[in-house]
DNA sequence: ATGGCAACTCCAAGTTGA
């Protein structure tokens, strides 16, 4: 089984190369983040013509989340509970016997701002959601788009990057405190080389010269970690043609359907 | 110290992202 996670920023601009991706690697569940379309105009007919049905969540011009699965999700939610919030950032369903949840957490444009503040906060609803989830399921993947880079390793150079957004000690504790709750970050399960990251700027190229961040995350709950046999960065995609700047990143898990 | 690129939007200059 495989799932996989991609901040397409704009699946307008994106869906050959969605669809494209889903060809090529037929994951069980794709989860997308940046997707930013109202849900009228999601393109469904595209998707469930390649065999997928899409679950999704969006808005004009920002965020909006989708979960695009070879089978049909159940206990959808779109939401964080208890947090009124117009933006689109969260998308859960379950496939078989495992509990996908599709997060796109807020950026925090920078650290003290008023933005950060609502990074931090949703972060809280979000570990707290977690825990909720937890006593409902056991196999749980968290899939996403973090906006941290979880430690010094995962930036490029660290020393510029220090104390500021997508690296504060804040940010960076909140991970942390998700991991807490009972996941792991299925990048860890692996012996890695340096420099992997999943996000690199348009701008100085930065991917040409693979200065990047790893900020797209896939966390396993305990029970599905131990049958989880790979993780993978496609870098490929980010080649292309008018790319997004995320890199598609999945992993491979032995359990069936 | 700033912008650098890309996508979005009452179509065009400002906002947002990371």
């Amino acid at each position: 089984m495989k799932i996989a996670t991609w901040n397409v920023n704009s699946l307008r601009v994106r869906l050959q190369q969605v669809m494209d991706w889903l060809g090529t690697h037929q994951p069980d569940v794709l989860c997308l983040q940046e997707t930013k379309l109202q849900d009228d105009i999601f393109p469904i007919d595209v998707m469930t013509q390649a065999g997928y049905q899409p679950i999704f969540t969006g808005q004009k011009t920002y965020n909006g989340v989708a979960l695009l699965g070879k089978n049909n999700g159940t206990d959808i939610h779109t939401a964080l509970p208890g947090f009124d919030d117009p933006q689109k950032r969260l998308i859960a369903a379950t496939y078989g016997d495992l509990r996908v949840i599709c997060v796109y957490v807020p950026n925090g444009e920078h650290v003290g701002s008023e933005k950060y503040t609502y990074k931090l906060e949703w972060l809280t609803k979000l570990s707290a959601f977690l825990q909720q989830e937890q006593k409902r399921y056991r196999n749980i993947a968290v899939l996403g788009d973090f906006n941290i880079a979880p430690a010094d390793r995962d930036v490029y150079d660290p020393q510029a990057w220090q104390g500021k957004i997508l690296c504060s000690e804040a940010e960076r504790q909140a991970f942390q405190q998700l991991l807490e709750t009972g996941f792991v970050d299925s990048f860890h399960l692996f012996e890695q080389p340096e420099k992997v990251y999943t996000w690199w700027d348009y701008r100085m190229m930065a991917f040409r010269r693979n200065r990047g961040l790893r900020i797209d995350h896939i966390l396993l709950s305990h029970e599905i970690a131990a049958s989880c046999i790979a993780w993978q960065v496609d870098k490929e995609f980010r080649k292309l043609e008018r790319p997004s700047d995320h890199a598609p990143v999945w992993v491979e898990l032995t359990s069936t359907m």
